[in-house]
RNA sequence: GAGUCUAUAGCUCAGUUGGUUAGAGCGCUUCGUUGACAUCGAAGAGGUCAGAGGUUCGAGUCCUCUUAGACUCACCA
């Protein structure tokens, strides 16, 4: 053996992993009958976005690699499942940052061809994300890998809207979303982030109509949508009010007339106790204007800038720009009374981090009141259990507040909705395509159709509105049934992305949706699948959701136990990402240190859910662990070549042991039962420590310091403690282990296995 | 506004259902070894376990309050 450690042996070692078949469990002929008996063991991992490379958070990915190694070891069938995703968003903002570099950007694409260049940009990626997680030891089954955009997985994703659309849950709707005018498109509740910002409250006056001299003030966070407003909301109790039942004011810059409304859930001590309701562009606004029938006025346009709602001068201006305008048109006019500092919470892109325009906009949506229900009685019936279980409680909660599900994201990267309109049936339907020339036309079907053909519009395409009162099948037709045109042309939103990884479980595992019947064995063996494990910061974008589609689709949880980690955070507590720049590359680490010293360190000492800080000092210390086994099993060798026994056995003499043996022997033992507790209970960093600690200062220290002064008969507790370590070791640092066993077994003639294969010691007392 | 979590050695953190002198890594002091060990070993300094009260034979561990910090959720102008 090579005088310290060396961490080269490790692709030869995972290869022989590889061909030895260990990480491909085999699914017996008849799955459901043999599920009970064998017990299978499974984890689908937690799928990376298929453009990202490898950070701190993917090599926590070793917690699933200890369970699959321990399970595997205890003799259950058990499969690991790896992944990449699509990432919808977060890969298109990507590449348009890339785009932006060169100087172009989305609106110089038809949808066909940037979906190519983003396409392949991805496979791109995609390889060297698998690479990576080899690098990293995953004992993942390469056979079952997939890609969220394999065309099996998408159609299936397919079906499933298709289900949920006959089932009655699918509808559109032009409700308040959230929406980044600068990444185009809508986000979900989700997504959006509420900022502490610091801003104002402006108190301006409406006058009263047909009263000299009579205002109503009122106040507002955004002046400039008043441009929009439609009605100023009051109290039904406030007597300041009372008088002015019918009356109407004139909004100013507008000249409009809009009634005065009585609504219980203004807040008579705020500001004036007088609102101004712009029902386009604020979501309590909507509830009143739906509740008292006023009329919408949307003044921004899905680019962000004010349109033709508004009058000339204030027209093609951004949010902060018309503000600029109305404010100091209010002030002139002598309708400011006075400007407040006031702080509040604004949303802002979670993704660009620019301000998120509430707006209302034709969406897709999914209710989800009745996939939710079965979703939450699954946590309060322990049908899904969560550790650690304080996230039961965060997880219900949520649940049971949740709002309707809007799954249209106005992107060109992804699946698109399969949904299609007969333009000739909706003329009102907005077109936005580059034309021959590729200049980008944007108008309403009726105003184009005489000018391109629709194969000009439908090859140049990049977006379409259809209003929610236009006709579409969720079949493709040749044409039209009601009027034959074959102008069919698809909806151009796209899927969220949660909308395909929530059904990830049942695609991977061969679920099929049309015919539940005709799903594939590893459906039947391996689903529901044991542990999922993942950072909580997705435990609703993707778990709640998973939950519910699994229950939907199969009635059955797609995971037993929800095991929530622990974030990476660098050494100012932040967490990692791309997007500050402080991201620790793992595979930099694996160089200097060893992959099983950046393995152990990652989980050594930590406790469940809290976050953990990486330490290089950590990793370097883990190293020295890795480094000590090492140099132990080397002595362990060079010790019994110097007794130079007449046979090598690992069967222990019970009648012959001294007091040493006997001691390490029950400790031994100890960390048998306690390494198999902690890692049956998710204390991967006890579990982690106490090993250190037993091999290190127990074994070490104590044993072979005192087998130095001994004779052969010390040899069988030697090396059962040495291999018994190793093994326990293993799901921890399986590369030094796997290399030191097998140096053991060729040095002294043992049967040839494994110890991927092995089998997990057992406490013999 | 609602909720969750954290507060233990100079630093980063463990401490699973309450039970003998509270632990690890790094750092620090002294000595030894350099014939297994990227050194390693032996010994040691360093903590009124945020503060106050309570339950208990017994609390870092359970309960209440206070203080400080972190995070999550949220359509209040």
């Amino acid at each position: 053996m090579d005088k310290a450690y060396n961490s080269s042996f490790e692709s030869q070692i995972y290869d022989q992993w590889l061909e030895s078949g260990a990480f491909t469990p085999k699914v017996p002929a008849k799955p459901k009958e043999a599920k009970i008996k064998d017990n299978p063991y499974s984890i689908i991992l937690p799928l990376p976005n298929a453009n990202d490379p490898m950070h701190m958070g993917h090599a926590l990915f070793t917690i699933q690699d200890i369970l699959v190694r321990y399970h595997r070891m205890c003799g259950q069938p058990t499969l690991w499942l790896p992944g990449g995703d699509h990432a919808g968003i977060e890969t298109q903002f990507v590449f348009e940052k890339r785009l932006a570099k060169e100087g172009k950007s989305r609106f110089d694409f038809d949808r066909q061809t940037l979906y190519k260049m983003i396409w392949d940009f991805v496979e791109d990626n995609r390889k060297l994300n698998q690479f990576q997680m080899k690098k990293l030891g995953f004992s993942m089954d390469w056979t079952r890998y997939h890609y969220s955009l394999e065309k099996p997985i998408v159609d299936n994703v397919l079906v499933t809207f298709k289900k949920l659309y006959q089932d009655g849950l699918v509808y559109r709707d032009e409700k308040i979303v959230n929406y980044c005018t600068f990444c185009g498109t809508a986000f979900s509740n989700l997504e959006v982030d509420h900022k502490t910002v610091n801003s104002h409250l402006w108190y301006f006056k409406y006058p009263v109509v047909g009263e000299k001299d009579r205002f109503v003030t009122v106040a507002t966070t955004r002046p400039e949508t008043m441009l929009g407003d439609t009605a100023v909301a009051v109290n039904p109790k406030d007597k300041r009010f009372t008088d002015l039942k019918g009356k109407k004011v004139l909004l100013p810059l507008a000249d409009r007339e809009i009634p005065i409304i009585f609504e219980d859930t203004i807040d008579i001590k705020f500001g004036t106790g007088a609102v101004k309701v712009t029902p386009s562009h604020s979501p309590e606004d909507y509830d009143m204007a739906k509740k008292h029938n006023l009329e919408f006025i949307r003044i921004f346009d899905y680019d962000g800038t004010s349109n033709q709602n508004v009058k000339n001068i204030y027209r093609g201006l951004f949010p902060n720009q018309l503000r600029q305008k109305v404010v100091d048109d209010l002030t002139t006019t002598g309708l400011m009374e006075k400007i407040e500092d006031y702080t509040h919470e604004v949303g802002h892109c979670y993704r660009c981090g620019r301000v998120i325009e509430p707006i209302t906009a034709p969406q897709w949506y999914v209710k989800i009141d009745s996939l939710a229900k079965p979703a939450i009685e699954a946590a309060k019936t322990g049908q899904l259990k969560f550790f650690p279980t304080r996230f039961k409680k965060t997880y219900i909660d949520w649940m049971e507040n949740i709002r309707d599900w809007n799954i249209s994201r106005q992107i060109v990267w992804g699946p698109r909705i399969p949904a299609w309109y007969c333009l000739d049936c909706n003329p009102d339907i907005k077109l936005n395509f580059l034309d021959k020339n590729n200049n980008i036309v944007s108008d309403f079907y009726r105003n184009i159709k005489d000018k391109y053909s629709f194969e000009e519009i439908n090859n140049g395409l990049q977006s379409l509105v259809a209003p929610t009162n236009a006709a579409f099948t969720i079949e493709k037709t040749d044409h039209c049934s009601k009027c034959k045109s074959t102008n069919l042309i698809q909806e151009t939103d796209t899927f969220d992305t949660w909308f395909l990884s929530g059904q990830w479980p049942l695609s991977t595992l061969g679920f099929n949706t049309a015919d539940p019947s005709k799903s594939s064995p590893d459906f039947d063996y391996f689903y529901p699948t044991t542990v999922m494990d993942t950072l909580w910061d997705i435990l609703f974008f993707w778990v709640a959701r998973m939950t519910m589609f699994g229950l939907y689709l199969t009635g059955d949880v797609p995971f037993k136990t929800v095991h929530l980690h622990s974030k990476v955070t660098d050494a100012k507590g932040q967490k990692m990402s791309k997007s500050k720049g402080n991201v620790v590359n793992p595979l930099d680490m694996t160089e200097k240190y060893g992959t099983d010293a950046l393995r152990m360190s990652l989980v050594y000492g930590i406790a469940p859910a809290s976050d953990f800080v990486v330490s290089e000092d950590k990793i370097r210390a883990q190293r020295n662990f890795v480094n000590k086994i090492w140099n132990s099993s080397r002595f362990v060798e060079m010790l019994i070549d110097r007794l130079n026994p007449k046979k090598i056995t690992l069967d222990i003499d019970k009648s012959k042991l001294t007091s040493a043996d006997k001691d390490i022997l029950d400790k031994l033992n100890k960390i048998i039962t306690s390494t198999t507790k902690n890692l049956e209970t998710y204390h991967f960093g006890q579990a982690s420590e106490n090993l250190y600690q037993f091999f290190w200062h127990e074994f070490c220290d104590i044993y072979i310091e005192n087998a130095k002064d001994r004779g052969e008969e010390t040899i069988p507790v030697l090396l059962t403690v040495l291999i018994t370590s190793l093994k326990l070791l293993h799901p921890f640092i399986p590369f030094v282990t796997e290399t030191i066993y097998q140096n053991l077994q060729e040095k002294f003639n043992f049967k040839k296995e494994l110890l991927i294969s092995s089998s997990w010691p057992k406490n013999e007392n």
